[in-house]
DNA sequence: GCCGGTCCTTCACAGCGGCGAAACAATCGT
DNA sequence: ACGATTGTTTCGCCGCTGTGAAGGACCGGC
């Protein structure tokens, strides 16, 4: 909830931040004008109803929009974010689901070998060599691998 | 501009057919809810400015949906998009039906093998051929086939 | 603090195979 | 006969994968 013009570096604030917000518009004042559909606005007065309303749409289209902020990984290579899109060889394509799995939490390494190499892992070397490869690959979509010092790795945005 | 709940059956179709409407509400109603960011509304009575506003929004919206519209095939080998076309010949138009029914999605070289020729495939090598002349008709309506090594092929606007 | 060891990062290289594309030949439609 | 369409051959690039090696970050002991 945001009044206009009176809270405008706040607004500007919270556009950036990418949030949800109702706008107040008090009579005889223009609306502010965005396509973000993160953005609506009410001209005052206005009803209770009128406002829960408008709210509650907000409420659905923010919730859409999170949905879509995790990572989606496809059959067929494919690992989507945010209209984004990159593929994946076998070996990562494979990795990229263990990750997704435990999303946001620590994955160790040895459920990463056995991920990735199902008959047994080639080298000692060969995961970090996939970590570093993968971690490239993501890097476009806003996608971060940290490394939990000998506990393994962690998925997360970017911050 | 729909009229509610006086119109709404009409309203129900132009959901359905995608495009943006401003939804009419007059006192007392309760508005219709949606996320669906093509689709406003307005508390009756209301100034013009008001009303403008909010159709200049959905128009922006809505100009930003019509450039993710997807190309469209007809039976006699035109591939339409955006004002232009182009004609495919017969194993392209095969090809291109696929492409356009997983459109942005990966269809493997097998399934675009089967499409193509439905009695066989003639040689090892014809379908990379085929794609690549594909991919050069496509180049002036602005689409792309993307490779996804090993998987298969990906149909999308360019970037 | 200094040191050694472990864990991790990154690069360079090589083999394999998938795919791109030109050039040519054959066939089809008008 | 001519151009458009289709199939074939051939060459070569580049992506995927694993290996070895060099270096950096972190941790404990002294």
């Amino acid at each position: 909830m945001v009044r206009w013009p009176a809270e405008e570096a706040r607004l500007a604030e919270i556009r950036i931040s990418g949030q949800a917000r109702l706008v107040l518009v008090p009579e005889g004042v223009a609306p502010p004008l965005t396509s973000d559909p993160l953005e609506d606005w009410v001209r005052l007065p206005a009803s209770d109803e009128d406002v829960r309303a408008r709210v509650r749409v907000l409420e659905d289209r923010a919730r859409g929009a999170e949905e879509a902020n995790i990572p989606e990984l496809d059959e067929n290579g494919l690992l989507r974010l945010g209209g984004q899109w990159v593929s994946l060889p076998p070996v990562e394509h494979r990795l990229m689901g263990v990750l997704l799995d435990r999303y946001r939490a620590v994955v160790s390494r040895d459920a990463l070998a056995r991920a990735g190499w199902p008959e047994g892992i080639p080298g000692r070397n060969v995961l970090d060599v996939h970590i570093v490869r993968l971690r490239r690959r993501l890097e476009p979509l806003g996608l971060v691998i940290r490394t939990v010092r000998s506990r393994g790795y962690l998925l997360e945005a970017a911050s």
